[in-house]
DNA sequence: TTGGAATGTCAACAAGGCTGACATAAACTG
DNA sequence: CAGTTTATGTCAGCCTTGTTGACATTCCAA
């Protein structure tokens, strides 16, 4: 276990020195808490609404991929349908999402943000946006790569698949 | 907003071009995405056992510091003494958590850890130190260093706090 | 001795997961 | 065309984990 030669920052190294369990345990720690952070900022807006988490999660997936379907929310979210249905019902009653059948298939249902939904979209991914921003900002350009890498790592398979969807634009 | 100078990488920067709000996306996105798969592993442990997230966060940080009292496991969880107790309660019975009184104070109810607590929390540590370990070796030292630097930058000021606690050791 | 802090407990409620069952419409398949 | 599968919605009920409010106990400290 011992590892004599070269720290963390070896050039092009695989140095495990750094992989104590006490340095997995900060890592986790981190996401602990960081996770925390991220979602602070939301969860006091949607608490002004009336809106939990799920409801960020529907909001933010339909802005990202407006004419979603159901069955596509569904696997990136990975909640049940009934779930998601409790969630997007409130959402379409109270205006902020639309559902409109789909043409080639009708059985699917397309979902759009409404101008209001836009609204609270905005609203969220802004404060949500500011504090990514200043984080990053404070870590520098090198250390948003490193975090982008190790996260893209962490995900399951199927969730990677999701996160490099559309405009790959940047990185 | 148009930023003519230094892409990302630039020495030293503080560049703004890649703050773009798509790439703050990407980051909200990796966010989600990684922390589903963080969970993933002990959520399954968890569940053979009949237990949950909180009993997960309750036996993590009572390992971390034994003898942590219940008001700091408090603070450093930020719920309510009523759901922590409910989750303490059920760790106490079943035999996994002990529950002492203090000596200086005796109204402080110190918390340790049983040899069963112990079995419990080395199965679900050693699954999510697994996952990281993997996410750390395929993406390199300097990745690391760059993911905790932007986690502890994302962190609201008093959890960076508890963050920054213990055995500092690594870095 | 009294105020306040630390803890525990009871009750009630809500969000948001889950399963199971069932309904409908549309599409696909033989 | 008949039968099956798919996509969606909905009802009912359960669980975990968060919340608030109220109240009791213990005991340190001024």
């Amino acid at each position: 276990m011992v590892e004599g030669s070269g720290g963390p920052g070896t050039p092009g190294g695989e140095s495990l020195l750094f992989l104590t369990d006490e340095q997995l345990r900060k890592g986790i720690e981190a996401m602990f808490f960081a996770y925390r952070g991220f979602t602070a900022d939301p969860d006091r807006i949607l608490e002004k609404h009336g809106y939990g988490r799920a409801h960020h999660r529907a909001v933010h997936f339909i802005n990202r991929s407006p004419g979603t379907t159901v069955n596509n929310l569904l696997s990136i979210l990975g909640v049940t349908k009934q779930s998601l249905n409790r969630v997007l019902r409130t959402l379409i009653e109270d205006g902020l999402v639309e559902s409109r059948v789909g043409n080639r298939d009708k059985r699917e249902r397309h979902l759009y943000l409404t101008e209001e939904g836009h609204v609270l979209e905005a609203e969220l991914s802004t404060a949500q946006r500011a504090r990514m921003r200043d984080a990053f900002r404070h870590a520098g350009p090198e250390a948003v790569a490193g975090f982008r890498t190790v996260l893209e790592a962490m995900m399951d398979p199927e969730m990677r698949r999701h996160y490099g969807r559309l405009k790959e634009g940047g990185q």
